[in-house]
DNA sequence: GCCAACGTTGGC
DNA sequence: GCCAACGTTGGC
């Protein structure tokens, strides 16, 4: 299973706005950004995600899960623009926030820190992992 | 609100 | 195909 970060500024598109689309998920449209699309591309059902509140809040506040693999962006005509589905699976009991990432070593390569810009990033196994540690979950099972 | 980093566009 | 200009993202 691959693991993956989505971006969203609360004001557009919130966590409480994401579950509260429940179990049917919600199209991540609104991409136009070609590395973005590109990992979106990637995506499997049932792959796991974090979901990090940008501009404000700067922290990862829930897991998602993938529930629809690759499709045009219903937003635009340009069918260079594609997205999948993501579902809410849970919150973090404790938000992980940028600085806590930064402060991390263990989390010092990862997209998240180094490329603050990309709005959908791959995360590994261990940033996965850890990630999930500071937030207070337990390790998934494998 | 500012500005650095980065992606895209378009003239040549 | 280079690169300057411009637009956008997102941390601070």
């Amino acid at each position: 299973m691959a693991y993956w970060l989505f971006k969203s500024e609360p004001f557009k598109w919130s966590w409480q706005d994401q579950k509260a689309k429940g179990e049917a998920g919600e199209e991540w449209d609104g991409i136009r950004n070609y590395q973005a699309r590109n990992n979106m591309r990637e995506m499997k059902i049932g792959d796991k995600g974090f979901f990090y509140h940008s501009n404000e809040g700067l922290e990862v506040v829930g897991i998602v899960e993938i529930c629809n693999e690759i499709h045009p962006d219903s937003t635009t005509d340009d069918e260079r623009w594609e997205c999948v589905d993501i579902k809410a699976v849970c919150d973090m009991p404790n938000p992980v926030s940028m600085m806590d990432a930064k402060a991390n070593p263990a989390l010092a390569k990862m997209a998240l820190v180094t490329n603050t810009r990309l709005s959908v990033q791959p995360v590994t196994d261990e940033e996965y992992l850890e990630v999930r540690r500071m937030g207070g979950l337990d390790n998934p099972p494998r």
